[in-house]
DNA sequence: TGGCCAACTCAAAGCGCTTTGGAGAATGCG
DNA sequence: CGCATTCTCCAAAGCGCTTTGAGTTGGCCA
């Protein structure tokens, strides 16, 4: 059933049919209601391609799923991060097509996007500190939004939590809690939320006169086995760290695997603190958990920072020629069980 | 720049034009070749929305990704899974739509698709015993594949691993290590996967003549607490488990946990034999890491499987009426550093 | 020379929808 | 009553591509 054939058995015209179905006004309700009942009756529903073409709109976002390291490791967090973005989408009534590239392949992807118009926009992650991404969506007049931000972060929209005072503060209560011989797990470097991430630990030491020491510095991408080779080097070197800061629940896990092979209880004989993404599947929510969180951690759902960036976007598509948008969150910290006093 | 400029510049028809882009043999070499150079010059890419309009076709995969349970939970293992799928269809030129949806909502979602005809196929995952959407999707005559199997899977294209024979090797490396008492955290039973693995787990108990124990069976989403809760009980009873089978490498995380809480070295006091499905962050595949992975599991990489779903379900809409495809994979039973003889 | 076939190329008809620019009918106003 | 509005609804023109069916060449053979 397409709409000629609807406005045919209607003794309407398409144009009638089409507008009643769009809820234009130029239809009186009456015949609007009737339209309507007559399509549900016949189960018609437009034909999107049809549509698109019609309307030059694609109804659809991109997003470019990064996939790092020589590995193409794909990072779960990705997954959080859509399914929120993908609620929305779906809300509004837009397709998420998803894109999964190798880094140096997403400038070619963005492009084709471009090109072939298959998005009305696209959600770009992961900036790095001067990232061409968007220099090249800027000059394709593509509208998007960046979850983090870059180093001059002023000329496009952009949506972030606030790195620099997470990790902050996160260093700050194990200077609280009288660690001094404290380890950073970073993410890798070139993306720029790992370098606001190492300022705010690098705050919190020189603001309490604590040299940092550079061999418990890491900069990896962040699996769990990163989290596991960099712990079992820095544990069993002659000087060992007391607590560990580190970027992802997932390598954190990694530290805990290590700690547990030599016998250090996670919370007493070491601490650990780390950013929680919320990720559904690790549950360090606490909730339903009488014993409370698992780890210790500055908390921001990315699965919400999915939802928000997708309704930023989509006021993007709207209206594209307005100011940038630029929304900071705040993270939350979270109490869990794998930080305690500094060993004496 | 659009077909018809294109053609005008080069004072030829848009059919001749279009012929020569899509590789007709009605057109003249050298006027392909020339063709060509104008298109690339002029940087011309066809419109995608008309494409699909005149072709009837959407060269999209629709994935629907399941979110589980009440808290509509985001699989991480279905990142991967997707990435895998990503790859190939980025390679033929298809584009992945992702629609994100409680369980319930699954149905309508694959109805929407085949009304507006938004996509080529689809990709049905993590199937029931008696899974309602493959009536429904052979009703609509979408084609689709079916990543897992349902109780009666003759009439329909699907790919699977052997998670039956899986877990019943898995179950027989404990006994052979002379565990007796074996728990098993299983995903939810209402999946046809999770129902395999626990015939392969019975059978195995059933040919030593070992009796499973009720208590230490469970049947949930796969998270890490769910590892860490049903241990933590399990290991605190009056009667405790030496060995656990676990549906994921997640919960089996959560199980280390409980185990590490309570002072049981894993791999020594107590062991570990999961179902790993080589998520890339996770990285138990032991490359790299001298000392092995760190959990003994049955794998099976999921991206492998996304890959050769993707590959198998591309044939599919090639010829849809052809004889059902259907593929079933081995695991590998990889030893890491989890398990152990049973403690006397 | 005429006829036929291959090799090229083209005009035009869709694909199914939205949207522009009216047209006719009903209503309001002086 | 006549004219201007306001409602309703419509015909037709796109959107940019593919594809059908129909030429138009030029070469080759009888």
């Amino acid at each position: 059933m397409n709409l000629r054939e609807l406005s045919e058995s209607l003794g309407l015209s398409q144009t009638t049919v089409s507008r009643a179905l769009n809820g234009y006004p130029e239809v009186r309700e009456e015949t609007r209601l009737r339209i309507q009942a007559a399509a549900e009756a016949a189960g018609y529903t437009p034909n999107s391609r049809a549509r698109r073409l019609a309307t030059g709109r694609s109804m659809a976002i991109g997003h470019v799923m990064p996939l790092t390291g020589r590995e193409e490791l794909v990072n779960p967090i990705f997954a959080d991060f859509i399914a929120g973005a993908g609620e929305v989408y779906a809300r509004e009534g837009y397709d998420l097509l998803l894109s999964m590239v190798p880094a140096e392949g997403a400038e070619a992807a963005y492009r084709q996007m471009a090109a072939n118009a298959s998005v009305d926009a696209v959600m770009v992650q992961a900036p790095t500190l001067d990232d061409p991404r968007i220099a090249l969506l800027q000059d394709l007049g593509l509208p998007f939004l960046v979850h983090g931000r870059t180093a001059n972060p002023s000329t496009y929209s952009w949506f972030d939590v606030a790195n620099v005072r997470a990790f902050r503060r996160a260093t700050d209560l194990l200077l609280d809690l009288g660690h001094r011989k404290i380890a950073l797990l970073n993410g890798q470097e070139t993306l720029d939320f790992a370098l606001r991430r190492r300022r705010g630990f690098e705050d919190a030491m020189a603001a309490r006169n604590v040299a940092v020491t550079p061999q418990w510095m890491r900069a990896e991408v962040m699996t769990e086995q990163y989290g596991y080779r960099a712990a079992c080097e820095m544990l069993d070197a002659e000087m060992s760290p007391t607590a560990f800061v580190v970027s992802s629940i997932i390598p954190a896990i990694g530290v805990r695997r290590a700690a547990g092979e030599r016998g250090l209880r996670t919370g007493r004989d070491i601490s650990i603190i780390c950013h929680d993404d919320a990720l559904s599947y690790m549950g360090n929510d606490g909730l339903n958990a009488p014993e409370g969180p698992a780890f210790t951690a500055t908390r921001s759902s990315i699965r919400a920072a999915g939802r928000r960036c997708a309704e930023i976007l989509l006021r993007l598509i709207d209206d594209p020629d307005q100011p940038p948008i630029q929304e900071l969150w705040e993270t939350e910290l979270t109490l869990g069980r794998s930080t305690g006093p500094a060993p004496t």
